[in-house]
DNA sequence: TCCTGATAGTGAACATGTTAATTAAATGGG
DNA sequence: CCCATTTAATTAACATGTTCACTATCAGGA
């Protein structure tokens, strides 16, 4: 018999068994391994990000940034003051909807990445030896899957 | 033949298939079902995380609350002085170690806890519901597992 | 015992996370 | 055309993340 029993059958799962925490324990460890290369050229995750998915699209308005960079817009402004004032980004207001600001890649902002992007690789495939690629593969695949289901059961 | 070749053979994932990327997105999603609850009863995540890591564990030195919560030092010591100034937790020297806070939760704190139980645990069967209890746990284990592979790497 | 080095915890400084409030611009009726 | 509603973005306020610096305490060896 269980030696504390719960009321109603409602119980916290062990933090040890959570999702959240597990997602959160893994990211933790594999970003302690990128944070030292971002930190040496005086980036940090967030900013990366940003750069990153703008490198993958040309040109994007700042909402499209904030959620494919997983960045809530409060942040995003401020990061994309830090980004201009750097010289690694451009912003210009969109002409048809003056409410959007564009944003894109500064030419100093594409040589930034592609200076980062050996260093980054390789702490990428550093990480990739050791889980393995079919077991990394397999885990992506997992977590986007999962989030699609999240997603669609948001919609209805 | 490619549009763009890349230097070295190095080049970033798509953000759509990064690892750490992936993990904050799903982590992002289902925070988003936690987050109004937690709100309402006026904790943070990482307040919230704190408290339950206390739950399993009776006694805890600040060390392993941070290790086990995934909170930093610094981090910590504001959460445990917001906690202790509300009363929720009661901290005290390690007699033999003058070094080390112990902390455990207080009679309010484990009520605090109790409330808040059954929201909780509804908020984590509604997404064990949406992504099902069978992938949940196999992904919860692929976590697990993968972390397990990068603390062994570390040791050696 | 003294000294060196390792650990636990805190304070500081700046960047970001989070919610609420606000401004500006666009949209959809009536 | 006007107004109430939405939407995009920013600002504010407070909590946390992150690195560095610093203090206090402990552990081990000369």
């Amino acid at each position: 018999m269980p030696k504390k029993p719960i009321r109603d059958g409602f119980h916290l799962s062990n933090t040890r068994r959570n999702l959240p925490m597990n997602l959160l324990r893994l990211r933790e460890r594999i970003m302690n391994e990128f944070r030292p290369m971002l930190h040496a050229h005086d980036v940090t995750e967030q900013q990366w990000r940003v750069l990153r998915v703008l490198q993958e699209a040309e040109e994007l308005d700042a909402r499209d940034v904030a959620e494919r960079a997983c960045i809530l817009a409060p942040s995003l402004s401020r990061i994309l003051k830090t980004l201009t004032a750097r010289g690694l980004i451009e912003t210009a207001r969109d002409s048809s909807d003056g409410r959007r600001t564009m944003i894109r890649l500064s030419a100093d902002g594409n040589a930034f990445i592609e200076r980062l992007t050996p260093e980054s690789a390789a702490s990428y495939a550093r990480i990739e030896k050791i889980i393995g690629a079919g077991r990394m593969a397999e885990l992506i695949d997992a977590l986007a899957e999962t989030l699609d289901l999240l997603d669609e059961a948001e919609e209805s």
